[in-house]
DNA sequence: TTGTAAGCGTTATCAT
DNA sequence: ATGATAACGCTTACAA
């Protein structure tokens, strides 16, 4: 039988409610009863009951974070970075895979393992903007990406037209006049594949280079082979190209294979950029240019956010859309030697106010 | 104020019991009863609380997974395949990182966290022999890995030894006489890098080919760009080489661009072969050979063993050592198809019974 | 087949 | 500054 309250408070000669006090921190007890009480917490190896404290206080300490796949670099490394923040916090988090469909997705909302937890943090990629109401829940909820706009939860997004915008700028900076883009999904109208093609073209407008529909590549999963796949298409067909702005750093990863194997030398003939800035890129031979969209902020301020939320009581506060600063890493795939050469400032914008949080 | 039985058995007109029994599926129930608590259930809107169940049935149904990092693909890769053969028992995992350090690890196994959980599966790193007292514990534990051997607790590892001379004689097979091996950690006894050496210097003796020292490369931690420093300094110190074993795939991974940089062909001029057999050894080009120790099997036993343990009330079972098969995967880096080219049996072993899991 | 009632180990209220 | 005592919502003997 585990050690109780009530077994340290009769070993000290004191009530269990001054044993909470003294395992909760509370200030006004007198040392030598705090010092009683420790000496027999530590002789008779007491541990707080967390499901009873849970239990009581309604609360239990965990956060959920639901993510597509831990074995997509992004997501792992977002994982950590939440967890980190998470931790700073005296908070622990559970992680949720979904594999992007919409019936874990949909479940992660509503199903069995919602109440195992006080917060849900979640990155959707099945669910969109049809699916609005399922985001209309009656807790913490702090959604990432660019699947769901609108939702009445605070959102914390990423700067995607605009750092795709500078990142082609920047290539066009270093004097390149044919960047094709790696990773567009055509007739799509929402998420990150969508807004990233944007910027491009809004960068090539404000660097008055032409838009060249072959300079833009379809790749349907942003996965490591369909770069490759995409980017021997686009040299098999002889189009001239003198840089690659691939829409991740798996696409990216995977044109760089197919540049060597069709023996392009990178920089020097095409330069590359990629976007996430995944460890990976830092590792790649040549080092991979990419675009940080802000990973530890964004990890950093959901935790910030729906900690909030659960602490809260009763105000409905307005939702908010983060969007932190993004940053472009200059590598050796662009020529150049690992240093930020560009910010896109991100912001915070108030919502609305409708949802009260329980 | 959330719903509860109580409220659910009013509704229904029966007891609280009788809801509870519809809840936990108990199956003597009158289906005209069952009907009436399920649909008072769904109009009140139900859910049961975790943590009065917690606090009840002391279980939490939750099992930790700690590893160091979540970042290295093997790890997330295995984590994921934990989450899909726990959540397949109805079990929940609760991911720790580690990062590999001693006190994270130590905490772990006493800390704040431990009484979240029924159970652990762990993989430490930083922890060893030394620290097998450690490992003496009061709760469910399967370890994971090469570190510690003979704690009082179920150990799921891998065929390192017979796997590596395995993967080395299959590269003999193919006619390769100078296979270098990437990744030694000299001076190492325990540990993966000196299980995967020693059987790399069996693999050679049953080959009949030398040993020789030169093709024997350090490489510390064992990420990419270590692998790719590793072949360049073996290919610049000109080595005569017709193939590498690479002790894990990040080092291949690292090992594959040194060549491709050095403008080595491969399999034409070097034969290459990894370890683990992540997921990026499959989208590699080209493809990377590997040996695949087992990962899903691993996930799998970790948990049944530990769900056994939780299960198991009082009988103090003999400790096991498992082992799962392992297989050589042989893809396009050895000039092969992607087919399995070696199975290497594992098995399982018995090993105590001292420790009564409470 | 269903109901009654006693805890599980905390925290919180209210005294003192 | 500390003590009694009543919940928190559920499971589980035991009864009926």
């Amino acid at each position: 039988m585990a050690v109780t309250m009530h077994d340290v408070a009769q070993r000290a000669g004191v009530s269990i409610k001054t044993v909470s006090n003294v395992v909760n921190g509370y200030p006004y007890i007198r040392p030598a009863t705090r010092e009683r009480v420790e000496a027999a917490i530590a002789e008779l190896g007491y541990r707080v009951n967390v499901s009873a404290r849970n239990l009581r206080t309604r609360r239990t300490g965990l956060v959920t974070l639901a993510v597509p796949e831990l074995s997509l670099p992004y997501f792992a490394q977002l994982a950590d970075a939440v967890m980190s923040a998470a931790d700073a916090a005296g908070w622990t988090v559970l992680i949720e895979q979904t594999s992007a469909s919409r019936e874990r997705e949909t479940e992660v909302l509503s199903g069995r393992r919602r109440h195992l937890t006080d917060g849900l943090i979640f990155s959707p990629l099945a669910l969109g903007p049809d699916d609005i109401d399922l985001f209309t829940v009656d807790f913490p909820l702090v959604v990432l990406g660019e699947r769901v706009f609108g939702a009445p939860a605070d959102h914390v997004t990423m700067n995607n037209v605009a750092a795709a915008k500078a990142a082609t700028l920047h290539l066009a900076s270093l004097g390149r006049r044919r960047i094709a883009v790696v990773g567009a999904h055509a007739g799509q109208e929402v998420g990150s594949a969508a807004l990233r093609t944007e910027g491009y073209r809004q960068g090539l407008a404000e660097a008055g280079l032409p838009y060249d529909p072959a300079l833009v590549v379809e790749a349907g999963p942003w996965h490591r082979s369909t770069g490759a796949e995409a980017m021997a298409r686009l040299l098999d067909a002889g189009v001239e190209v003198d840089a690659v702005f691939a829409l991740n750093d798996a696409l990216a990863l995977g044109a760089l294979h197919a540049l060597h194997a069709h023996r392009v030398d990178v920089p020097g003939e095409v330069a590359l950029m990629g976007f996430d800035d995944v460890d990976d890129a830092r590792f790649a031979v040549p080092a991979l240019s990419s675009v940080d969209p802000g990973r530890d902020q964004i990890a950093q301020t959901a935790v910030d956010l729906v900690l909030q939320r659960i602490g809260a009581s009763g105000d409905p506060a307005p939702f908010r859309r983060v969007v932190p600063d993004s940053r472009i890493v200059g590598r050796e795939s662009t020529g150049e030697d690992g240093s930020v050469v560009g910010v896109q400032p991100g912001g915070t914008e108030l919502v609305a106010a409708d949802l009260t949080v329980a």
